[in-house]
DNA sequence: AATTTGACCCGTC
DNA sequence: AGACGGGCCAAAT
């Protein structure tokens, strides 16, 4: 038997996702053994089937959904990301907070 | 077969 | 924040 395909590897990785936080496209393909695939994880995602799939989970490296504003799928998403305590926007998610450098901590405001 | 397109990402300005 | 260029890969035209 042949291994994975990256299409279930891909999937995999959507549903690992936990419920109430979001990733990016380039990190569920990094996840998924594929780093720079980004854009195909969006074909697969076009593609899936499962309706138990948390696609919308998965959003922009930007934190922003990935679909025009109006759009249909636009609004399904942010009203599941909503539904799930995500806090959403303008179509854009508040994404954690990333941590702050050391330097920034040593050498930041105040430090001087 | 070449070009365009698509639920994209990263570094740089 | 937004704009630009390069990268990535498979389907559609």
């Amino acid at each position: 038997m042949t291994a994975k395909s990256s299409e279930q590897r891909i999937l995999a990785a959507i549903r690992a996702i936990p419920r109430g936080q979001v990733a990016g496209y380039g990190e569920v393909a990094q996840r998924a053994g594929l780093p720079g695939r980004a854009r195909l994880v969006a074909r697969v995602l076009g593609n899936h089937d499962e309706p138990d799939l948390p696609w919308y989970r998965v959003l922009r490296s930007d934190g922003r959904i990935a679909f025009p504003e109006g759009s249909r799928g636009f609004r399904e998403q942010s009203q599941r990301l909503r539904a799930e305590g995500v806090r959403v926007e303008n179509g854009r998610v508040r994404r954690v907070k990333p941590a702050p450098d050391l330097d920034e901590a040593l050498w930041g405001p105040g430090a001087g």
